[in-house]
Formats: structure tokens, C-alpha cells, sequence
DNA sequence: CTCGATTCTGCAAGTGACTACCATATGATA
DNA sequence: TATCATATGGTAGTCACTTGCAGAATCGAG
């Protein structure tokens, strides 16, 4: 929890960081991502392979972020004491769609739709959604509202929620804001649940 | 749907299939997923390594096996002409329940326990699952009763209620038969959507 | 500013999953 | 048996990913 120094290290590994993964998908938007190689990603960020691997760890760890997750616990954690869990879910879920990305919103649509256009990075989001997932059973059950079973259920639905949301709002319509495609799948929950 | 001819051939296709699966269990519930590979499995199975990619495409594709697939497609197809979609879901769900295995329910516990613990299974089953997690969104939309986004919500739904009812089956009371599972879950679903 | 400690990077060598291709063996068919 | 279709084995190659090490950049203290 100790803010991290803003030291010229610090600097410089954020601009790597963000370097290699913008040289990436330059790269693999237009030649695909089984096309090109981690080395030429490298060679295209002008650092090593090997410095690839340490930052990302996997060639689709490149192109795979996720600036939601903690901000999407803490606000669950503040929502789950004040309401019951679905409830929580769901206004945790709305106050999300209103943060808005650190890119414009067209980019990070079109990166989304590069991501599902390719196998190995849907499967590869499919796996950090699993982890995230198991960290929401856990966060439902020491919230002490439900019991394990009801927390598994729980955290799928609510994934199932946040991914309806993302691909409604990438691939339904364009111009939508991102609070509206959280919207429609609230309200759209609430018509599959009937009530 | 034309029935398979039972000609030798694909006897031995059967059993190839078969023993390369039960010696690629055998290895790897000893060793380890990663420790042994898969000119290992192929050598205990006394094939080349080229025949199990033919026959299983990936390392992991040996470890996985969908026989509900194709039986839960049609159950849920009929159960969606006389009920609402949820509900239509949860009486397939009961049907699956009540089919059992080609192999102990011991036997496959234990095969879901393996998978379950090593993470690049888990990670492989979850490809599965949003790949029938689509179908079964195509399936709800052609069946009429709902919009794309509400469909897609559903699929979600459902994938959830079928692996926490494995889930609960395999880690949750090594005695109670998988019936038993799928009606915990569905009660517990009751319980977090508050009826 | 200097120097020792810490951290980051590049290089080299290796493993193993996976693919493409061709030759050969085996089962189906007439 | 002769012919055709298909399944299998072997070989060579690509590339993701790991490990260990040496050198360079950066940091913090005196």
C-alpha cells in the first residue's frame, strides 16, 4: 500500500512497459497475432527478448491489461455491506461504467474486438477472468452474506455480467457510451431473472 | 446422424483414442501435467507422437472430454419450447444430473480434481466452456424467446450453474451422488436471486 | 562526487509443444 | 486379389518459454 517511489527506474519501466505493448498490437493489427514473434515485438520496442518475458510473462499477456480489478473490489467491498449481494453486484457494476478508460474509448473497443478476433487471446482473457472470479467467491464468502456454493454462483454470474457488458458495448453499437451497455445488461438481467 | 459404421477401423480408432487418454492419466497423475510429455504419453500408448496431435490436437485436449454436450443441446432445445428460458435451463440441468458417467463417479472425481489442480487444464476446460458458452447463446436467440443480450446473459448463467455444480460435487462431500449437486445448486441460485 | 549495493537488461543454450510433409502400412471395397 | 482410401510413423523445422550468468544502469549513503 506504500506509494510506489517516482523514482527514474520507476519512469523508465512504465515506458518499456507501455512501449512494448503499443509496438504489439502496431504489429499484430496489421500482420496478426500468430504472424509475429515475440522477438519481433522486441526488436519493434527495442529491447530484448528476454525483457519481454519478464515484463508480460506470455506473448498474450501483452496484449491483456487490467486496470479494473482493484477498483472493482474495493467498490464491491464498500457495496457489499450496505445491500444484498446482487444488489451490490449491481451497483458496483454501475459505478464501474462510468470510469472511463486511461485510452479513447474507440481504441479500446477496437482492442477489445482484436482480442476476440483472436482465439488465443479470448482464451487467454477467459483465464484471467477465471482467477478474478475465484477472488470474488472468496470476497463473497468473507463478506459473510453467503454461503461458498452461493458465492461461486455469485461471482459467475457477476463475471458473466461484466463480459455481456463489454461485448454488448463493443460489438452491438458504436456510438454507445460504456454506462449505457452497462445498463442495458442490468436491465436485461433483470428481464432473463423476470421480475 | 447417420449411424457410424462399426468397422474395424474405427474400433481401433476408439481404442487408440481410449488408451492414449488412460496412459496420458496414468503418467501425469503421478508425475505431474508438466513433468512428462507428450512423446511420453505417446510412448506408453505405443504411438507416435504425430497420431496423438491427430487425435487430440493439443497436450491438453487429452485430459479434457465433453460427452454432455451433445445430449445437453437437445434436452435444453426441448425443454425451451414449453417453459420460460431460466426455467427451461434448470430442468435440463436436473436431466444432466441424473444421467452419470461412462466411468465411476470415484474414477471421474478425481479426474476433475486433477484438472482442477493444474492450471493449464483449468485453463483449457475454460476454452471450452466459452466456446459451448456461445452456442448455447445462438441456441437461446434461435429459440426466440429472447434478445441477443439477454441470451448471452443466460449462457453465461448457465455455464455458471454447471460448473458450480461440479465444483460442489467434486471438492464440496466426496459421498453425495452428482443428482444431489445439481439440486444444491439450483436451490442456491434461489437463494441469491432472493425467491 | 564516489563507491558499493541493488536492480535491470541482454545473451546463450536448451526444452518441448506444435506444424507440415512425405513415405509407408493398414483397412475397406469391388 | 487388385485398387482405393485412410491412418500412421518419421523427419525437420518453428517458436514460445525457461534458466543462468555477465555486464550495465540506477540508487542511496557518506
Amino acid at each position: 500500500m506504500a506509494a510506489p517511489p517516482v523514482t527514474l527506474r520507476q519512469q523508465k519501466k512504465r515506458e518499456t512497459f507501455l512501449r512494448i505493448q503499443d509496438q504489439a498490437f502496431r504489429l499484430a493489427e496489421t500482420a496478426g497475432f500468430t504472424a509475429i514473434t515475440v522477438e519481433d515485438i522486441a526488436a519493434a520496442a527495442r529491447v530484448s527478448a528476454s525483457t519481454v518475458y519478464r515484463y508480460f510473462g506470455t506473448k498474450e499477456g501483452i496484449f491483456l491489461w487490467d486496470e479494473f480489478e482493484l477498483p472493482a473490489t474495493e467498490l464491491l467491498t464498500v457495496e457489499l455491506e450496505r445491500q444484498a449481494p446482487l444488489d451490490a453486484v449491481l451497483a458496483a457494476l454501475t459505478s464501474l461504467g462510468g470510469m472511463g478508460f486511461h485510452i479513447p474509448d474507440d481504441e479500446m473497443r477496437q482492442r477489445v474486438r482484436f482480442v476476440y478476433a483472436e482465439p488465443a487471446l479470448r482464451a487467454a482473457m477467459g483465464e484471467t477472468f477465471q482467477v478474478f472470479e475465484g477472488k470474488l467467491t472468496d470476497l463473497f464468502v468473507e463478506a459473510g452474506s453467503t454461503d461458498p456454493l452461493a458465492a461461486r454462483i455469485l461471482a459467475g454470474m457477476t463475471m458473466t455480467l461484466v463480459a455481456a457488458a463489454v461485448e454488448f458495448w463493443t460489438f452491438a453499437d458504436p456510438q454507445m457510451s460504456f454506462s449505457a451497455a452497462v445498463e442495458h445488461t442490468t436491465t436485461s438481467l433483470d428481464e432473463v431473472l423476470g421480475r
